[in-house]
DNA sequence: AAAGCTCCCAACCGCGGCAGT
DNA sequence: AACTGCCGCGGTTGGGAGCTT
C-alpha cells in the first residue's frame, strides 16, 4: 500500500490554510492546473503535502463550489441518496453540483442524522427505530454504536425492501437491485472512467444531458414513508427517481440558487473542461454535465476572475453594489469568515 | 461577565485501489 | 510477483463560534 511518504516529512505545514497559502495554490492551479499533485506544493512554493493542497483545493477552493447552506431540496435529495449508497459521500456528491463530499458528510453528521432520528428514522437504515429495536443489537442505543450500526452488515435484505421510503416493496431493494436497474441504461450512464465510481452515474437524474423525462423506474407506494417524511414524499420533482421535467430546475422554484447547475458549465475560460471531464482536480471521474450553457458558464467564470481571484490577490473589488457580501459580518478582518462569505455568496450571487 | 457546553466544519489520518517499474 | 508512488475515499478530530447557565 502506498502511504503518503510526504506527511511524515519534516517541516511540512499543518492545519489551518493562511490566506497567502490559499492565494499560492490559486495562482499555481490557475496558471498551470495541478497535475501532480505531489509537485504542486514545491511548484507552488508551499510547505504543504500534495494532499493537503488536494484537499484545500477540491474543499475549498476550485471556484464551482456552491457553499452556503443546503436547500431544503438539497438535504432531500441527500438522503435519498444516502438511503440508497450509504455512506458513499463522493457519490452523493456526484450528483450534487457543487458540493463536497466533504461538505455532504459533515451535513449528514451534523444535521440530517440528528432531524432523521428525531422523526423516529434510523439515519444508517432509513427504517423507522421502532422498527430496528428487533434488530438492532443490544446496547446499541449510544451515539457510537447506533452510528455504527451498518445497514449491509445488520439488517435483513427482506427489512430493507419493505421499508425502503421511496420504492414499492415487490423487488428487493439491494444495492444489487439498484445496480440492475439502472446501469446498464445507455441514457442514465455517465462515463466512469474511475472503478471507485461505478455507481456515480446509475440514477436516472436530471444532470444527464441526455435524460428523458421518464416515470419507469420507480412506483410510489401510497403507503409509503414519503407521507409521514417530507423527504421522503415520491411526488417532490427533486425526487431523483422521479425525475424533473426536462426545462424545470431540479431544485425546485423556490430556490435562489438559480445558478446551481451554472457552476459546472465548462465551455469557456477558466471553466474549461477536459473533453468534458472536471479540470480541477475532482477526482470522480464524473463527466460534467449541462455543457450547453455556455453564456452563464462564462458568466461565472467573468464573476470569478472580476470578484473572487482579486479578493484573494489582495485587490479587493467589492463595491456598493456587492456589499451584500459582507452583510451581518461582524470581523470582516477575519481571513476564513470573509472567504468563506465570499464563496458562499459567489454560488448564490447572479 | 464568564465558565461550560454543544455544534459545526475544515483538515487530518489511514486505508484501499491502481498504475508504473 | 513484488514494490513504490500517487490518488481518492470514508472516518475522525480539533478548534472556533455560538449558546446556555
Amino acid at each position: 500500500m502506498g502511504r503518503h511518504s510526504c506527511c511524515y516529512k519534516q517541516k511540512l505545514r499543518k492545519g489551518l490554510w493562511s490566506p497567502e497559502e490559499d492565494e499560492k495554490l490559486i495562482r499555481h492551479i490557475t496558471k498551470f492546473g495541478h497535475g501532480c499533485w505531489s509537485s504542486v506544493p514545491k511548484l507552488a512554493g508551499l510547505e504543504r503535502c500534495g494532499k493537503s493542497c488536494r484537499l484545500r483545493w477540491i474543499n475549498y477552493l476550485r471556484p464551482d463550489l456552491k457553499r452556503g447552506t443546503f436547500s431544503q431540496q438539497e438535504e432531500k435529495l441527500i438522503i435519498e441518496l444516502h438511503a440508497v449508497l450509504g455512506n458513499k459521500w463522493s457519490q452523493i456528491a456526484a450528483q450534487l453540483p457543487g458540493r463536497t463530499d466533504n461538505e455532504i458528510k459533515n451535513l449528514w453528521n451534523s444535521s440530517i442524522k440528528k432531524k432523521l432520528r428525531q422523526r423516529g428514522i434510523d439515519p444508517n437504515t432509513h427504517k423507522p427505530l421502532s422498527q430496528l429495536n428487533d434488530i438492532a443489537p443490544s446496547g446499541s442505543n449510544d451515539k457510537k454504536s447506533q452510528d455504527s450500526y451498518n445497514l449491509q452488515e445488520k439488517v435483513q435484505p427482506s427489512a430493507v425492501a419493505t421499508s425502503y421510503p421511496i420504492i414499492d416493496n415487490s423487488p428487493p431493494a439491494t444495492h444489487e437491485f439498484f445496480l440492475n436497474r439502472f446501469v446498464a441504461s445507455p441514457e442514465t450512464t455517465i462515463k466512469q472512467p474511475d472503478s471507485h465510481h461505478q455507481l456515480a452515474g446509475f440514477l436516472p437524474f436530471s444532470y444527464t444531458q441526455q435524460q428523458q423525462p421518464t416515470d419507469l423506474f420507480f412506483q410510489t407506494d401510497s403507503k409509503s414513508s414519503s407521507e409521514l417524511i417530507p423527504e421522503y414524499n415520491t411526488s417532490s420533482i427533486s425526487n431523483p427517481l422521479h425525475p424533473a421535467p426536462r426545462n424545470q430546475n431540479h431544485w425546485g422554484s423556490n430556490n435562489n440558487n438559480s445558478n446551481n447547475n451554472n457552476n459546472n458549465n465548462n465551455n469557456n475560460g477558466f471553466f474549461q473542461t477536459n473533453n468534458g471531464y472536471h479540470p480541477w482536480g475532482l477526482g470522480d471521474g464524473t463527466k460534467i454535465q449541462n455543457q450547453t450553457n455556455g453564456v452563464q458558464g462564462e458568466q461565472e467564470y467573468m464573476k470569478w476572475n472580476d470578484q473572487y481571484l482579486p479578493f484573494l490577490m489582495g485587490k479587493s473589488t467589492i463595491d456598493q453594489s456587492n456589499h451584500e457580501l459582507y452583510h451581518g459580518q461582524q470581523s470582516v478582518d477575519t481571513y476564513n469568515k470573509s472567504f468563506q462569505r465570499i464563496t458562499t455568496n459567489y454560488g448564490q450571487y447572479s
